[in-house]
DNA sequence: TAGGCCATCTGGTCCT
DNA sequence: AGGACCAGATGGCCTA
């Protein structure tokens, strides 16, 4: 265990507080799920889990589900590859953000929240540009703002749809040529 | 070595 | 019912 504060949590509730119903047959790990990567996965969880229980009554609620254990070991591999994917594609998403950010580059990645942030910053910043050159090229009829509004929304949609490597740079000359043609 | 960041597992809840 | 989404827990890696 790592020597810190975090690593002093306990485990969740659910493994605090073992069910003396519970019986487990088999658990991840074993022979029948043995050698693929998420039950090695898994079955490292669950003998870092009984390391640290001292090997007592683990599991809870797995009975109650009126599955049995198999079932429900094989169903928890496919949500936790599942997950996997999910946080994969959640990593692919972070990355394309941090490609579309203009800042310092460095040697060092953004971490997911300064992405975020340097995010929001960047949207604040291209709005307020938009707003400027909204509001210089059409001033005064609300119906045109209006128009405008409504071809910048225009824009933003195509945009979206090509999502092509340049998508950023498209963006920007649809505004460029948007207010030159307002 | 403490703290930041991350990946993964997990159970609960929401949604289709 | 099953998958997606979410948040908590935990351990590993890296850096100051």
């Amino acid at each position: 265990m790592k020597s810190k504060g975090k690593g002093a949590k306990r485990s969740r509730q659910a493994w605090a507080e073992p069910d003396p119903d519970f019986q487990l047959e088999t658990e991840p790990g074993s022979s029948e799920h043995e050698g693929s990567e998420a039950s090695v996965r898994l079955g490292r969880t669950w003998r870092t889990i009984r390391a640290e229980r001292g090997d007592t009554g683990m599991a809870t609620r797995r009975r109650r589900q009126g599955n049995s254990v198999k079932e429900r070991n094989v169903r928890r591999l496919e949500s936790n590859e599942r997950e996997r994917q999910r946080m994969h594609k959640l990593n692919n998403a972070f990355q394309a953000l941090r490609e579309a950010i203009p800042h310092v580059k460095t040697d060092k990645k953004l971490s997911k929240i300064e992405t975020l942030t340097l995010a929001k910053n960047y949207i604040k910043s291209l709005t307020t540009i938009i707003l400027g050159m909204s509001s210089a090229c059409l001033p005064h009829e609300e119906s045109q703002a209006e128009a405008n509004a409504a071809r910048l929304l225009q824009c933003y949609q195509q945009h979206l749809d090509e999502e092509g490597e340049e998508s950023l740079s498209k963006y920007l000359q649809h505004i460029r040529s948007f207010s030159q043609g307002s």
